[in-house]
RNA sequence: GGCCCCGUAGCUCAGCAGGAUAGAGCAAUAGCCUUCUAAGCUAUCGGUCGCACGUUCGAAUCGUGCCGGGGUCGCCA
């Protein structure tokens, strides 16, 4: 599936014709005809390798094919100036000179919606992501899942996707029992009393404070309380203090979430119990040494899994099962979860209980998100030098603003390891490619406004032909690159893509800024032609900015 | 040992639904500001695509086997 402008549709059209000639019968087995775009300008605006393909099934030598196809071309039709049979059996087209002179007008009208298409049809995709347990701070691993998570919402709504963003909080379970109890011991110690922190009690910052903050609004009250009780209510406390801050630094990073699920609900509503009687029912359960398994094995997985501990109590895969059971029934085409690389082994047992549940595996897709290593002056950093532990997000984005950890943390691939290299992305200069992309749009900015003074108006009419110049011809391109780019994103839930669009653009525009004049006083018909064209690159840039979830600053201070 | 990711220029990475001479950025070298923002541009240098077989008209791309780096293998979450 793909936006394919009209000039590349009416192309297709015209090459088919001509290839349907030629097979007459063979209709069943042809492949799809496919314009690709050469890196080399000498091989034309389109190409095709349709002969080549072709090759076996006419059992012919591809470059006779090729003249055949072309001999029979409606070269007229297809707007097409002239056509050459290259290499192996390439056919590369190149275009009538304004091609791509409508896309300025495109841009112009479309705006905001510039760049948006319809290729995902509405179909309804779920993407859950960060989901990090409310113990404790997000990491650099968990601003990665959230810059990624986020988006490729934004890419895959875009396309056209309907999608929804959701969090599921860990708030059940060992760790927070284990919450409560650290929390109880930083209050007590908050009273000046003895008190030891437990071998595996959590011992950030954030704990010490929630202590010092119950000391001081309820003084001694809950030493004297019954422990289970203080143990709940400090649950409870500590819950909403840390959801609450997760909160607040995802605000801060810009991402958002439509649905925040609660793993304790399902205990709360039976579903948890509904999903384990839903697989013992179907006989995908048996017990053995006091356990419960879940026969995953069957479907895929490495071995079989525990669902209830001898002690009677759920493992995490439990009331996650019951948690995409939940998700499966809200009827979402398709589920993506963003997992970090630690829980890449998780995977094959979730997708067993999803096939289980008497869905296809691949109504799942897990995106498994690779570890990130922050460095400075070339040197790998293990741990903040302020605090001792971990770096944390809120402290990487006080340290180098929310632009340039996003952009960084969506720059590469998610299934290649990340070096944040902290000195480039606090550098303002042509290294740091969050500034060079933002650096364009401004000096877009900068141009226009000029332009206004001198009397100049945007919507003023212009004549897209004049914009024939090679670095013009390229910006065009690039410009009207930008539908299919959003969409192959959305199809590879590649967000990186769009940091790489995003930078080719702002290449183009600096190039061209450095080659050309927009305000030329003696060509007043060239110049308003230009304000336009700049005007196109900068909705893009600012519509690309958008989905990278990044500022499109007018200027830079 | 099983499974997952990675191995492409000195460094960081694209390219991997097979296709033309393997691309960017940084670093190095040489240039460009009486001209709309030099946070910019232009050019040069730089690669046995980890190795070996195989499939193919054609392999960085697909398959198999090795080698190297990282991750992960719990009745934790």
């Amino acid at each position: 599936m793909s936006v394919l402008s009209e000039v590349e549709n009416n192309l297709i059209v015209e090459i088919k014709k001509s290839v349907d000639y030629l097979v007459g019968d063979n209709q069943a087995s042809l492949p799809e005809i496919l314009l690709e775009k050469p890196k080399e300008k000498a091989h034309g605006d389109f190409a095709t390798n349709i002969a080549m393909q072709l090759a076996r099934i006419l059992k012919k030598a591809p470059r006779h094919i090729a003249e055949d196809i072309v001999e029979n071309l409606n070269k007229e039709g297809a707007n097409v100036e002239k056509v050459e049979i290259a290499g192996p059996g390439f056919i590369n087209f190149f275009m009538k000179e304004d091609f791509l002179s409508n896309i300025v007008h495109t841009v112009l009208s479309e705006g905001e919606q510039f760049g948006r298409s319809k290729v995902g049809n509405g179909k309804k995709v779920q993407v859950e992501f960060v989901s990090v347990n409310p113990t404790g701070d997000l990491h650099l691993g968990h601003a990665r899942g959230a810059a990624f998570g986020d988006v490729l919402c934004n890419v895959l709504e875009a396309a056209g996707y309907d999608v929804e963003r959701e969090y599921y909080i860990n708030d059940a379970g060992n760790q927070i029992d284990q919450l409560a109890v650290s929390i109880e011991t930083r209050y007590l110690q908050a009273l000046g009393k003895e008190a030891d922190m437990p071998k595996d009690g959590y011992r950030g910052q954030d704990i010490v404070e929630i202590g010092k903050k119950l000391a001081n609004e309820y003084g001694d009250k809950w030493e004297n309380e019954d422990r289970s009780k203080r143990l709940a209510f400090f649950r409870e406390y500590g819950l909403d203090y840390e959801i609450n801050k997760i909160k607040t630094d995802l605000d801060a990073f810009g991402v958002h979430f439509d649905n925040w699920f609660s793993e304790t609900s399902l205990y709360e509503n039976g579903r948890v119990l509904e999903a384990v009687h839903y697989l013992t029912d179907h006989d995908y359960t048996y017990e053995q040494d006091g356990a419960t398994w879940f026969k995953s094995e069957q479907f895929g997985d490495d071995k079989d899994r525990v669902l209830i501990k001898n002690d009677g109590t759920y493992t995490y895969l439990t009331p996650d099962i019951a948690y995409h059971k939940d998700k499966l029934e809200r009827g979402f085409d398709k589920l993506i979860n963003v997992w970090g690389a630690d829980h890449h082994g998780y995977v094959p047992r979730m997708k067993a209980a999803i096939q289980a549940l008497g869905y296809p595996a691949d109504k799942l897709h897990v995106s498994i998100i690779q570890l990130v290593n922050l460095f400075e002056k070339g040197e790998k950093i293990r741990m903040s030098k302020r605090t001792g532990k971990a770096v944390a997000l809120r402290e990487l984005m006080e340290d180098v603003g929310k632009d340039a950890v996003r952009y960084f943390f969506v720059m590469r691939s998610n299934d290649t390891q990340l070096d944040f290299n902290l000195d480039l992305a606090r550098s303002e200069s042509n290294e740091n490619p969050v500034f060079y992309v933002q650096y364009a749009h401004a000096r877009i900015c900068s141009m226009l406004r000029n332009a206004a003074d001198q009397g100049y108006d945007i919507t003023d009419d212009f004549d897209a032909s004049l914009l024939a110049s090679e670095k013009e011809q390229d910006l065009l391109k690039q410009v009207a690159a930008f539908p299919q780019a959003v969409v192959e994103a959305a199809n590879r839930e590649a967000p990186y893509r769009m940091t790489q669009y995003a930078y080719d653009l702002a290449t183009a525009l600096h190039s061209f800024y450095n080659a050309e004049k927009v305000i030329n006083e003696d060509n007043v018909a060239l110049t308003k032609a230009r304000i336009a064209l700049m005007e196109a690159v900068r909705i893009t840039i600012r519509n690309v900015a958008a989905i990278i979830g990044i500022e499109a600053p007018n200027e830079m201070k």
